[in-house]
DNA sequence: CGGTCCGTTGATTGTCTTCAAGTTGGGTGG
DNA sequence: CCACCCAACTTGAAGACAATCAACGGACCG
């Protein structure tokens, strides 16, 4: 359970204050009952990388905001096959599923270190009924995390390999960039590290990190990427997004509720 | 079988009286507020076999809720490539998406004769607020949908074709056999013949309908499912689960908001 | 009776996996 | 500081699994 690293935060960022509020499931609580929710709040979190959240078949007692870094969500088989789920950014919601007391049904690991804020789970049922700011941003939340896991499965049911890998890295870079353009207001480091070991990228495509190393390869012969221990860089938006069948729209979606 | 239990209402299904609401997105609607629901519905649909509900790329102006029959929601590639999201059955609530103005992400295909509750999409934002039976109850689906669909990207990502098909035949069936033995007190056809034609397998389990056809064979010949036209029956629930790595715990969740 | 949709089967090709060995680079302890 | 270690990455060769190409059968329908 959370019985893994974890560090208080010495000084822990207020909800009021927070700069991933606008995009975090609080994004609609009126500013003058930020107070309430944060009462909710147990505390912020951190997990160093390669540390779990939570484990896949065990319980686990909160949900999560993901405050800074990013987690890899995956599922696993019998035979030890994985398939990721996710790589999920700062503002997505943790932890959350139908079953809320049972056992997880996917794990969570950081990629990165990686601070959280934390609710108890039995909270959740009276978030969702007292706020319905944040019940709303729920069910949006929900649309476009599905709106992804649908693209991710036509990506892994009906692409070729270098088509999945360019959908997915340039998924992830888009997802980064559009964070980090939001957060500082001046610029930001146009090449981004994606924190992904071959490895990660070839669970998250449903392949071979052998195949995945091949098809790489590839990509940097035509400077599409670069590479070191760890990180993937994307140098060429235009051309991954065309070979990946990628249309932002389709999935960063704008809300409507 | 799925034709027979299909009912063509010569008077429209009054709410109050809605066999499905059970598992309906108005499940916990008072009874005595039934009738303002009632009012946002616009009219039950029937669609014939092979009609689109709404078509990928295009905007609609009603969600629905599905009343009787199947119906199959996929993705394309430009290349023509198809992949199926769900084999959806009564109580779904289809074509529902983030930016519900937008056009659809998915298209929606009738496998058999089909009826649906519509509701113009104009209606859901104040449906949502008005009823929070209702947009818990959204979260709740939402959660199921969600896990299945992760389910569904971890038999494609992960298992051999063999195995996937096993996971689609098995999970649908038991879906269905769920939905039967709530629908009638009594007993039901213990084999039930599911509305797939080899191709939609093939589209929801992302492989050609060449190499399902002969896959399929192996299933006939170990005698866990027979086929005839269009129809696909499950002879050996437990050797296909065991196949199939299914765990129906992990998607036909029950509810706990 | 011809047409069409769905299913079946064979032969061939190609993508991806598996097995098997390295290599590199960062981190640790002597 | 160097030696060592380990995880991540790289490369080659062989084989498995699924796609593609091609042809045919059978049921249903107008």
């Amino acid at each position: 359970m959370l019985a893994n690293i974890k560090v208080q935060q010495p000084t822990e960022t207020q909800c009021a204050e927070c700069p991933i509020r606008k995009m975090a499931l609080f994004k609609r609580v009126p500013e003058d009952q930020l107070e309430s929710t944060q009462d909710h709040r147990s505390s912020q979190i951190t997990f160093p990388s390669r540390a779990h959240l939570y484990r896949e078949g065990e319980t686990n007692d909160f949900v999560y905001t993901l405050f800074d870094g990013c987690v890899k969500l995956y599922k696993t088989l019998k035979n030890g096959k994985i398939q990721g789920m996710r790589s999920a950014s700062p503002g997505d919601f943790l932890g959350f599923q139908g079953d809320l007391d049972g056992a997880m049904h996917h794990g969570a690991i950081a990629l990165t270190d990686t601070i959280v804020c934390a609710f108890p789970k039995e909270d959740v049922h009276r978030m969702l009924c007292e706020h319905k700011e944040i019940a709303s941003e729920m069910i949006m939340k929900n649309a476009q995390m599905m709106a992804f896991c649908q693209e991710h499965l036509l990506s892994t049911g009906a692409k070729i390999a270098i088509e999945r890998i360019a959908f997915t890295l340039i998924e992830l870079n888009h997802r980064f960039k559009t964070l980090l353009s939001s957060k500082s207001v001046g610029q930001y480091e146009r090449i981004i590290e994606l924190p992904l070991t071959q490895e990660d990228l070839a669970d998250a495509v449903g392949l071979t990190s052998i195949h995945v190393n091949r098809t790489l390869k590839q990509l940097k012969d035509k400077q599409l990427i670069s590479c070191k221990k760890g990180r993937i860089s994307v140098l060429n938006e235009k051309e991954l997004m065309l070979l990946a069948h990628f249309n932002p729209d389709r999935i960063h979606v704008r809300n409507i509720l």
